[in-house]
DNA sequence: CACCTGATGTCAGCTCCTGTCATCACGTAG
DNA sequence: CTACGTGATGACAGGAGCTGACATCAGGTG
């Protein structure tokens, strides 16, 4: 055994969303979430830049799965097409982590604050995707046009596959949501 | 006279975007604010909730004047159609506030939590709009869809507007935006 | 004149977050 | 084996954002 309890990291995320899903994110203090962990306030902020980053660790990770796809993409694909691989490997990662996603989903849907860190994820997602279609040829404001679509795919397909009523796999969902996207603007 | 200066409101809005701008969102203190407008920090809090809601005061009125032009859209006119005319009157108000805009965006773009409270007004929006075209009988998810897809069509148009080299009216630029949207979704 | 109202000032206090320095197990060089 | 460096953590002070509670006082109202 170490000098200290191993992966303060995990601790404090584990210890947070606990904590803001028990009594409310408003209602939590880091010096709690800290102690929980067995750790302390100060320590807290060397993991996490803010209280409510220790949610969104798992962003960055989102976002390389989901480049990295649309990179990938084979030339010719189209920019749509090419998002559509993006979205599928997207739909993969969450399979198997429903449960985790639900709780957290609460936590963030129950404050503003969250919502907009939550945001600002999915905007740097977008800024990420329409840098990876420039890269891949497609014009401005084509790309980012492209980009802002497909997050908007990705957005409202995760809230229907949250609901627990549905329980229908995230890749159904998807490929419905863009289904539905093409009809709306095309059909105008 | 009376007892007061009038327009405290309006003082305090007007000394931040000046502060913002001379020195940056995170160097400048509402106290700092406050004390330019001739006020007390404890003042600040009771026109604004938040440091950073000083600078958004106007988008409850974007979002009325989008949300009443397409509720107001003839019951025929598909949801895309009825968007469409929300953006023109979108468009319509910015038309004579171009200056103003510019400086109050490059102090958002410049800080990470502006940005944030702007994307969550952008979200806000959608979700008006969603509302609004489930209420003209647009179902889900296309009516969130079709929101979030002009969201972003003004989005990029605003960026685009903003942009000094650029000059070019904002209808026109909205009118651009809408036709490469629906061209990237229609075309894969 | 007395009273109420509403915008503001004053003050105490909590929480978030940061800078700085101390601590101390572990690894490594000698 | 000792000495030293390293890296994660603790301890402490302090600024800034934000809130609650109470005081103040010009104006309107009876």
């Amino acid at each position: 055994m170490g000098r200290w309890e191993p992966d303060a990291r995990g601790r404090l995320a584990k210890a947070a969303l606990a904590l803001y899903a028990e009594r409310g994110y408003e209602q939590t203090t880091v010096a709690e979430i800290a102690k929980r962990a067995g750790l302390t306030e100060r320590t807290f902020f060397r993991h996490y830049a803010d209280k409510r980053e220790v949610l969104f660790a798992g962003a960055g990770e989102l976002e390389g799965l989901f480049v990295g796809a649309v990179a990938g993409a084979p030339e010719s694909a189209a920019p749509l097409d090419a998002l559509t691989l993006g979205l599928d490997a997207v739909a993969e990662m969450f399979a198997d982590r429903r449960e985790f996603a639900c709780r957290r989903q609460a936590v963030i849907t129950a404050n503003a604050e969250l919502r907009e860190r939550e945001l600002i994820k999915l905007a740097s997602l977008a800024a990420a995707l329409t840098g990876t279609l420039r890269g891949r040829g497609v014009a401005q404001p084509a790309a980012g046009l492209a980009a802002e679509a497909a997050v908007a795919v990705f957005k409202i397909a995760f809230e229907r596959w949250i609901v627990p009523a549905e329980e229908r796999p995230m890749r159904e969902l998807i490929r419905e949501s863009l289904a539905e996207l093409k009809a709306v603007t095309s059909g105008a």
